[in-house]
DNA sequence: CAAGTTTAATGTGTCGACAATTTATTTTGA
DNA sequence: TCAAAATAAATTGTCGACACATTAAACTTG
């Protein structure tokens, strides 16, 4: 699966293709978070005119990778803490609700093969021991193959068309490989049986649960680093 | 409160205000739900070029109220009975984490005001006796400053920048004043007791009952009208 | 020398025209 | 008569240029 294009859709038009480019570029901090755009400077980088670059950056507005103020210009949204908790706020409640409908609405082939998957899972993370892969990749696919069980093309939108791609900014801008690893994998499983029992209410507490602890992990990295920085200030 | 932009931003550009224009049709119907846009005639009809009503109709499409296929075209979003179900159950999900941060976040005053707000509509309720006024401007307003109150920027964009301008198009395409008046005051009364006592497991729960009771007096209502065709054919 | 005003430079918003693609119509052949 | 191919019309995507607003620089004035 394409993490970075989950629905599928293959671009077509120009500004699709450029669309694509500058989204690569923000999420993988080559445009960096934060940076003030010029449309003049990146359509010649393009090779392409403002008009297409313009339609390019409607698009990235959509998906919240930029903002735009009338009259003045595009910036890169930057990444703040308070926008990382609200993000995992609003994931725990979307994700949430995907759960449950996955649960009354995935058929079962699609269960068959999330299990699947996660054995996939299962054995390279016992041949790497936990590392990096599962953590990336495997998290990312698993969450999307729910998401797009629950078959609400509302949910499937707003999750995997916008909230991902910042999702993934911020994977990328504070290099979140946590200690979490294992631990995810026991939940990922749990949510899977609650799908496959077809227990709706079980499945949408589980993964609120699995979001709201990756929320409270950064959350106490946080403030772990804080208190450091006022020892270190005695 | 201008339900139509409850985030106060006023438009500038020119752009804006063929987008907000164009937006009221939809909302109200006047440009049919489900129609195609042609571009020249609408650009004619403003009186100006293709390119900003492209502008324009990029915003449409940011809050799902028009879709664009490449190469194709443009198309109001068409109403059924599936994409409203949806929707409610995207609003259960965010309304209800907004609700819940509401109860956490809002400030004191902030509180107050919400009651005021609500004293108020139970006096014109019992002028009018249950009628029009509270059930349309009275409950969006309602649910626009518990979202507001949540202090939460994703899910204020999400719900009140697209969800809503949907949820107000449905209103309209299915004149939606069912006679759960009273009882959804009632239910308003409640959460805002929660949030209140700043119980935001108990708010969050109230609302998505709130909203969940709304979805499921359609489902009868659709139920019913399937029963009555049945009927008919005998 | 500092603060405010005027001027220049940069950047965004809008326009009309052309190129590429899709849709409708006509023509051709079995 | 109907289906498929070719042509014509209409619509969308892209371009470069101009109008307007914002920001930076230069200038004036107290």
């Amino acid at each position: 699966m394409n993490l970075a294009n989950p629905t599928q859709q293959t671009a077509v038009t120009t500004a699709d293709k450029v669309f694509e480019h500058i989204q690569h570029a923000i999420v993988e901090g080559d445009i960096p978070s934060g940076s003030k755009i010029s449309e003049p400077e990146l359509a010649k980088r393009y090779q392409i005119s403002r008009s297409t670059l313009r339609e390019a950056l409607n698009r990235l507005e959509k998906c919240h990778l930029i903002e735009r103020k009338a009259n003045v210009g595009s910036r890169v949204v930057d990444c703040t803490i308070e926008g990382l908790l609200e993000l995992y706020i609003t994931r725990e409640a979307l994700e949430g609700m995907a759960c449950r409908q996955a649960a009354l609405n995935m058929s079962d082939e699609e269960i068959v093969d999330m299990q699947a998957m996660l054995q996939a899972h299962a054995q390279t993370q016992e041949l790497k021991d936990g590392v990096a892969y599962y953590q990336e990749e495997g998290d990312l696919d698993f969450h999307y193959k729910i998401i797009l069980g629950s078959h609400n093309k509302q949910l499937i939108d707003l999750i995997c068309g916008q909230l991902y791609h910042l999702v993934r900014m911020y994977r990328y801008q504070f290099g979140m490989n946590s200690p979490r690893a294992s631990r995810a994998f026991n939940e990922h499983f749990q949510i899977i049986q609650a799908i496959s029992d077809r227990d709706g209410e079980l499945a949408e507490m589980l993964m609120r649960r699995h979001i709201a602890a990756s929320r409270k992990n950064i959350e106490n990295k946080i403030a772990q680093q804080a208190l450091l920085e006022i020892n270190d200030k005695k």
